[in-house]
DNA sequence: CTGAAAGCGCTAACAA
DNA sequence: TTGTTAGCGCTTTCAG
């Protein structure tokens, strides 16, 4: 496959008698040219099927317009839809995207980096790999002063912007609504512990424990790396316990499902025998039987976010302050609580 | 938000009394040059935090490693899992993938096209958005020699290589499925008939009912925009009429999905007084309930196949030939016709 | 095996 | 308002 010979803006210079700076003039609408001769470069531009080159234009300016994504995997609702999200608002600032998935591995992710500086992005958005423990492969980014935008999994010890959902908040209130339907042996199954998130929807949920009285069982309060099958696991082991308990509130859904799988197994009754809260509202959630009680976080929300303070922060509207912007979250109360 | 000047190859030339040939050659892994020089070179590069620049050197080759994907939302668990399997297929053999969306606007696909050629891109795959009528803008690519590859949603007006899954299988397995089951009345729900996967999944069904010698009856076939609104209409069309079908083959299991919730609602059983067939295997179909019987087709499968198909016209091992690829599909049994 | 020099297509000082 | 010129960082002929 051969491609054909581009048109270039000297091609359109030399059908019009011009030069190559007065037609780059021109196509980027510069000041100083005239309408008649903007005119007719468009028109020749049009006419010669010009298409500019932003690989050029790129190397020269040092600046492509281009926003790099690293998420952990594009199939999960979660993450397509913060995607959704961070094209539709960059596309609206005139910015690209590129999205490289580190399939929850660290190498992976260091790849990613490697491509998205590669390829000169003005900034990134990312979000960590589950296996990650070392952070260094992002200095490739804070060493060169490339802005970088954590968003739902962040870490503490990068100095960086951060995008997340109140998962603190959360955790409380998918607790507190179990003490409220009468719960008194609320477990809970936390995902792994170096992630911000997970460790603040424990901390919600502990917090609603104790503010309710609740008594706090150490053998209910499990940590799982959240997969469908950790999750059978974590259900037998709770609930073939001497003191099983009367609702379990789950990190994610996937392991909420489960959660319910297994007790449908075993014929133990939802909501009735047990109650299950599960976090995130996947698409699947509201179609489990009984449907499934959890709390919803926006991706798109998130996504949006992310692209705005990135871009700020590349067009110097604010400093590369580290801040955090916490989103709401909210409860949706279906059939697996409703006692 | 200033860049830091990068390291580039002249600046390990000058620290090894060499030339930015020689560094290039080395870091090429190039034949000519001595194995302690490219030792020396890449000990350099790395000591002093060389990144290549990947613009640089993609305009000087005019080849930039990277393929274009233009499909219509993400969001969508076919086109996200397809995604995956290019990112995968795509990256093992050295390329990187940028991702449009078209939201099935042709004009933000006409958009893509434009970005994904400014960004000089190898190659394209691109499954087509519901709203494109008119396909000129793919001439951009055509017309340039620049490989293209449709998926899923492809269109015969243009004379590009494609992958689809078997449509029309799939059709004809739904139906005979159905028509195993004893059912009579088996009413279809098509979507937009200017797309040939709908088309195929119509005719599959009508030759499984003209091969059992079912009446097909004009009034049971409709065709739907298939969101979950129309799919409620559509349900609602087909079950109040005076002559209501005991089974429904609906295109997707989103229009599936209304049918079975309009059902519950109105007290219609599920399987016993109306048979239900979707198709995609939606994340959510097998947790419905009843859980759903549908057309499996692998969205991942699709990506890899259509990046392999790409790479190699790109990589010339192949022509520009019109290759259809069709890969299969399968039937998944569940409650939801298991009378 | 290595170096010098040209140039990919574009932009931006500087000059006119 | 327009043109001249240099150069972004890399690859690649051609010459040694």
């Amino acid at each position: 496959m051969k491609k054909e010979n581009n048109i270039t803006i000297h091609d359109i210079a030399k059908a019009l008698n011009t030069s190559g700076s007065t037609v780059s003039r021109a196509l980027n609408d510069n000041s100083r040219i005239s309408e008649k001769t903007k005119k007719a470069v468009r028109e020749m531009a049009k006419k010669l099927g010009y298409q500019p080159n932003a690989l050029a234009s790129n190397l020269r300016t040092n600046c492509t317009k281009t926003i790099g994504v690293i998420i952990p995997r594009i199939s999960r609702y979660f993450f397509s839809s913060a995607i959704t999200g961070i094209e539709e608002y960059a596309r609206e600032k005139g910015y690209n995207v590129i999205i490289c998935q580190s399939n929850d591995q660290e190498e992976r992710e260091a790849d990613c980096v490697q491509t998205l500086f590669a390829s000169r992005v003005d900034g990134v958005i990312s979000s960590i790999a589950l296996k990650t423990n070392n952070y260094d492969h992002y200095k490739t980014f804070t060493n060169r002063n490339i802005p970088l935008v954590f968003f739902d999994r962040v870490c503490d010890e990068l100095e960086t912007n951060k995008v997340v959902v109140d998962d603190f908040k959360g955790g409380f209130l998918a607790a507190e609504h179990l003490i409220s339907k009468g719960c008194k042996r609320i477990a809970h199954i936390s995902g792994p512990q170096h992630l911000n998130l997970y460790i603040n929807r424990l901390q919600g949920y502990l917090k609603a424990m104790r503010k309710h009285n609740i008594q706090i069982n150490e053998d209910q309060i499990i940590e799982s790396p959240l997969s469908r099958e950790d999750g059978m696991a974590c259900a037998k082991r709770l609930l073939e316990s001497s003191n099983p308990p009367d609702a379990i509130f789950a990190a994610n859904d996937t392991t909420a499902l489960s959660i319910i799988l297994y007790a449908k197994e075993k014929g133990i009754r939802i909501p009735e025998d047990l109650a299950v809260v599960g976090f995130s509202n996947e698409p699947f959630s509201e179609f489990l039987s009984p449907s499934l009680t959890t709390v919803e976080q926006s991706g798109f929300d998130v996504g949006v976010k992310a692209t705005e303070l990135l871009l700020n922060i590349i067009n110097n509207k604010i400093g590369n302050t580290q801040e955090t912007i916490v989103l709401p979250v909210n409860l949706i109360e279906r059939e697996s609580s409703n006692k």
